[in-house]
DNA sequence: CCTATTAGGTCC
DNA sequence: GACCTAATAGGT
């Protein structure tokens, strides 16, 4: 076999995903390629991007293989990108999760970095040759070679695209529904419908979305105001330059306010203090050792709201910082990294840190400053530490040097992706990381995760506790009955009445409310007053949900909506009746029954989309332009408001019997963490929890804020019923197409043979029962429930599934320690 | 008998 | 995911 049959191991960044072998051209020697090199490879009639993940040695086994090898087409990179150990990283995950690398890959990489749209400028005797990765393919070989040699010296760089105008210019909404624009008027309409849904889109991706005419429809949007046009990289190389869209820098000063500007920290950098009180001081005392000892290993830090948990995260990250490794410091939402990165910033010396190695990461970013820091932190020689503040994502990037993360709010739901087709967890990264770089992983939270707790408690890792409160009181518990007003028609009270009196004494005396339903929209239900049918997702078996401000009905599961109002689908009709209360209908019930002129702000994923919009709501009520503050869960997490001195739960009970193991374990948290926004000024705080069911044994731990209580009681039950921590968990999702008639009869049997599976490997399955949420986006969903003591046998099982499966429309996913149970 | 549609498998 | 192929249904 000749010398130069040099065939590598390939794993495609885009679907299929799969790990392909290509042959290395003949105008490139081997070693101008290397592992982890990112490179365009043909995939049938299209070039695709993949990262190369290893040499294959032998020679090609040709035999056996009844196809032939193609050539790949051209690196990528000059330089690594993707490490050795990132590239660990990622095939760990995929062994865990039974998944692709590639598709893994695909899920951790800034977006530029998947697409084989680079351009390759050669710097040739006789000028410049641009060339596009499909150009390149048929350049004939005489030319190939030159190229080549041009790459191998150095004559040859790698353009990013955006050079053409539809992929440098994005269009970002500036205005929120509902929007004034003709019903006639459907293309704008459906634009202004995903920039609502998807945020800032290329034109290319709008062009492609909507078709021809999106040119002219985003034209008229533009004119009046509604839409408008930004470089794709709008916090771009002159950093200062442009105030206008960098998302990061304005935050309300609101949630920093308390803290000395940056140039007062500057001032005495040498003896930075942060007045530590003697508990956080005994457990720092432990901590310091653990982050500086470069052994690694996680610790837990059980700290009640308020008892300044941030101060010890700071401590640790500036002796970290000079001790000359990196930090990383996550919080579950952009607000709060965002509130961390202010604190930060006034109590970290910038000589011991300057500008430049403070970076700032959350999804909100344009693809190409994702990438640029990206590209910045990958060619970084371990060295220079940096200090890398943000949200789950952050924890992607590859920053070299660790030697301290901290998830702040480790128990948040949201540090684990569940979005798409992608499953793991931030958490299971985070222990991967700081175990590859022996870097402490420092868990915390006011109420950690039921499992972080008891695994502290068996002794898995240490746990330190903080017990008091610096400053402020813990508030006073009030449970408030609400009755059957069920029945009620649409005028019934917003609130329980003994609420309404409380808001307004609130209102009276000045103060602040925040008042929590975790429901967007107006209404969750529409009925046809007609035909008496609640109005529904065609794609899911869900009720649609009313949203006034956009004129819709929306599905909350898959997203479809449809304008609202229109005849009913089933007869026609024209009558409507809206059912329970949202977020909006609360904000508008509201208005009449407080005093005229008190200001009520919304905050949820609908009058929040857009990041400046967030922004503003938070900073309009720290500054105290409005009295009541409204929203979803997400105003229940971390921000301060000092003159808050209620905090109203409306709905305590809906996520109490939800069909997951840890309801109860939700909605403790979610209470505890949103009374944790009353009294944290020097008044007393007052916490109203508006219940149907009083008597429920969650309240009684809720009221004295006793996780320690909770978490026997709780304990206890998952003990009696066999749920985590006593035993793992995991779900075979099946699911199949709507009108796949075979399907049920299909899941069954497999259920039959997998349970049998099941007790040879000493699992137990569950099911295939209907998942919670039977259809969703016309897809039949079905649940087999696996619970055991071994992970391996679990990936054992699934495995057995997939190869039983013969033909049958059946599609199969695997999610090990599933947070969404739906 | 011919064309439009769809299910299924492959891409190295 | 996007494409190709084969198999099918429906139409003239």
């Amino acid at each position: 076999m000749s010398a130069e049959e040099v065939i590598v191991r390939v794993a495609l960044l885009s679907p299929p995903f799969t790990e392909l072998s290509y042959l290395l051209p003949e105008y490139l020697p081997p070693e101008a390629f290397f592992v982890g090199q990112r490179l365009v490879v043909p995939l049938g009639k299209h070039l695709r991007v993949g990262v190369l993940l290893a040499f294959e040695g032998g020679a090609p086994k040709s035999e056996t293989k009844n196809f032939t090898l193609k050539s790949l087409i051209w690196p990528l990179d000059k330089s690594l990108l993707l490490s050795a150990s990132y590239l660990d990283l990622a095939r760990q995950i995929a062994k865990r999760h039974l998944d692709e690398c590639g598709r893994i890959l695909s899920s951790m990489l800034p977006l530029g970095l998947r697409m084989p749209k680079a351009g390759l400028r050669f710097f040739r005797q006789d000028g410049v040759l641009d060339l596009n990765p499909a150009q390149l393919a048929k350049v004939p070989p005489a030319e190939q070679k030159e190229l080549g040699l041009l790459w191998l010296s150095g004559q040859a760089e790698i353009r990013r695209p955006g050079q053409s105008p539809l992929d440098a210019e994005f269009c970002v909404l500036c205005s929120d529904p509902p929007w004034p624009v003709r019903p006639a008027a459907k293309l704008q309409q459906a634009l202004l419908e995903l920039l609502f849904e998807n945020g800032a889109i290329s034109r290319r991706a709008l062009e492609k979305k909507l078709g021809k005419g999106a040119g002219a429809a985003l034209a008229v949007l533009v004119r009046r105001g509604l839409a408008r046009i930004r470089p794709a990289d709008p916090e771009g190389a002159d950093d200062k330059g442009r105030g206008r869209g960098r998302a990061g820098e304005k935050f309300p000063k609101g949630a920093g306010a308390n803290m000395p500007p940056p140039e007062t920290a500057n001032a005495r950098s040498g003896s930075v203090s942060f007045a530590l009180s003697p508990a956080q001081e005994q457990i720092l005392a432990k901590l310091r050792p653990a982050a500086l000892g470069g052994g690694g290993g996680a610790h837990l830090l059980f700290g009640v709201t308020g008892s300044g948990k941030t101060a010890v995260y700071l401590d640790l990250a500036l002796r970290v910082l000079e001790s000359g490794r990196s930090v990383l410091l996550l919080a579950p939402e952009v607000a709060l990294a965002m509130k961390l990165k202010d604190e930060a910033e006034a109590f970290l010396p910038f000589s011991l840190l300057p500008e430049d190695r403070r970076h700032f990461y959350h999804g909100y970013q344009s693809p190409a400053v994702k990438e640029r820091l990206f590209r910045l932190l990958a060619g970084e020689d371990a060295g220079a530490s940096r200090l890398l503040i943000g949200t789950r994502s952050a924890l992607l990037l590859p920053i070299k040097n660790l030697g301290l993360i901290v998830m702040d709010e480790e128990h948040d739901a949201s540090f684990k992706q569940d979005e798409g087709q992608i499953n793991y967890s931030a958490k299971e990264v985070a222990w991967f990381r700081a175990h590859q770089e022996g870097a402490l992983l420092l868990l915390g939270s006011a109420t950690p995760d039921l499992k972080s707790f008891y695994a502290a408690g068996e002794g898995a890792m240490p746990l330190h506790v903080l017990k008091d409160r610096v400053g402020g009181h813990l508030p006073e518990v009030r449970f408030v009955k609400v009755g059957k007003s069920l029945a009620a028609g649409a005028d019934s009270l917003p609130l329980a009445p003994e609420s309404l009196e409380a808001l307004n004494d609130v209102v009276r005396r000045g103060e602040q409310a925040v008042i929590l339903l975790n429901r967007r929209g107006y209404a969750p239900v529409m009925y046809c007053l007609d035909c008496g049918k609640a109005l529904r997702c065609p794609h899911c078996d869900i009720a649609l949900a009313y949203h006034k401000g956009r004129e819709r009905m929306i599905c909350h599961y898959c997203g479809w909506s449809s304008v609202f109002p229109s005849p009913c689908p089933v007869c026609g009709g024209l009558n409507f009746l809206p059912l329970g209360e949202g977020t909006e209908k609360l904000e508008e019930g509201l208005a009449s029954q407080l005093p005229p002129g008190t200001g009520i702000l919304r905050l949820d994923r609908d009058s929040a989309r857009r990041m400046e919009r967030l922004e503003e709501i938070l900073a309009a009520f720290a500054r105290k332009e409005a009295q009541v503050l409204v929203g979803t869960q997400m105003l229940s997490k971390g921000h301060h408001f000092p003159d808050v001195t209620l905090a109203v739960i409306a709905g305590a009970d809906q996520g109490l019997n939800l069909p997951d193991y840890r309801a109860a374990e939700r909605v403790f948290q979610l209470i505890l963490q949103a009374s944790g926004r009353s009294g944290r000024g020097d008044r007393a705080g007052l916490v109203l929890i508006e219940t149907r069911d009083p008597e429920h044994y969650c309240w009684d731990y809720v009221r004295n804020a006793d996780y320690e209580g909770f978490f026997a009681r709780e304990l206890a039950l998952r003990k009696e019923r066999r749920y985590p921590p006593f035993v793992r968990l995991g779900l075979i999702r099946i699911s199949y197409a709507a009108d796949y008639a075979r399907g049920a009869e299909e899941a069954t049997a497999l259920g039959r043979s997998l349970r049998a599976r099941a007790g040879e490997l000493g699992l137990t399955l569950l099911g295939p029962a209907p998942a919670p949420l039977s259809v969703l986006k016309g897809r039949m969903r079905r649940h087999c429930l696996i619970k055991g003591d071994d992970w391996q046998k679990m990936r054992e099982l699934y495995l057995f599934a997939r190869r039983s499966l013969r033909g049958e429309g059946l599609s199969l996913r695997l999610d090990l320690d599933p947070v969404n149970m739906l």
